[in-house]
DNA sequence: GTGCTTGCAAACCCTTTGCAAGATG
DNA sequence: CATCTTGCAAAGGGTTTGCAAGCAC
């Protein structure tokens, strides 16, 4: 038993919970996943390898998962939830194409010391922030100011594919 | 006519569409909000004014509003959408209580300048961005302080309404 | 008139929930 | 064996959409 499943373990106990076959399942699935994954996502999995594990299971789950701190929500200015592992990975924002989608993480600490004075100065006690940038990627950009009459569009990439 | 619907018709002319009684009303009440809006409240409202205008068509034009400029769609962590006016309210961020909701805007010079930089540096053209912190306020601190055995949550807070 | 808009209701997506059957400690 | 958990299917929010009737230009 890895570093993940040992916290997860001792959280569920902590908290009167059970560690049952779908939330190691679960667990497992969510550190196999690279980048930002939707619960959505997960529950795709399961079923294309054919194991038996519900929607409701994962949407159970996913939110243990992040009150022991294992994961956490981002927010993709869509109107579902993203998630992204935390162990191994530091705190970072994202930088998203507005065309293109590509998702770019960067971590700039000047910009963390300044959330802290913000908070500072009105009285908050941080817990936590996110900062989403939205933008051109240089391809898209490029693309756009070469033809600015055949500009491909998120869309466009996902019918692409 | 004032300033924002003859923006708004503006807009409308250039992409052939027309200015009809309902966007109008649309914008006039989204000009009388204060602070932040979601799509519901404005189709409520007008049920409330006996005004006939379905939800329907507010889902429909506040896309319009905010690909115009007038408006600007917010995230604050709920999976649905929420918005703000932008003329007359220069650019801010939001801090955000975890515990009893309360939305306080601040506007960071410094944090702006950063974000260009991060933006330089990955090659992205920026287009917009948002930061969202979230911690406890002041009151809600010192009543966590003060008495950790009895927190009044944001659900709490809402049912003593 | 032509074409864009509206209202309605149904559909949609993501998420939550009630319940009876099944697992866990 | 008491309790927590699961899967199912139905319900729940927020949002979108097809369509026929209604307006704007």
């Amino acid at each position: 038993m890895n570093t993940e499943e040992r916290t997860f373990e001792r959280y569920l106990r902590s908290q009167g919970l059970k560690f049952t076959v779908q939330r190691k399942l679960i667990l497992r699935k969510v550190f196999a996943m690279h980048d930002h994954f939707e619960a959505d996502d997960l529950a795709t999995e399961f079923r294309l390898e054919g194991k038996k594990l519900s929607r409701a299971t994962v949407y159970r789950t996913l939110p243990l998962l992040v009150q022991c701190g294992l994961i956490r929500e981002v927010q993709f200015g869509e109107n579902h939830a993203h998630y992204e592992q935390t162990m191994g990975h530091q705190h970072h924002d994202h930088l998203i194409c507005v065309t293109c989608g590509k998702v770019v993480e960067f971590c700039d600490d000047s910009i963390e010391q300044l959330q802290d004075d913000v908070c500072a100065k009105h009285g908050f006690q941080l817990e936590s922030h996110s900062l989403e940038i939205k933008g051109y990627c240089n391809h898209c950009w490029k693309r756009i100011c070469s033809s600015a009459s055949s500009v491909s569009t998120r869309d466009d990439e996902e019918r692409a594919r």
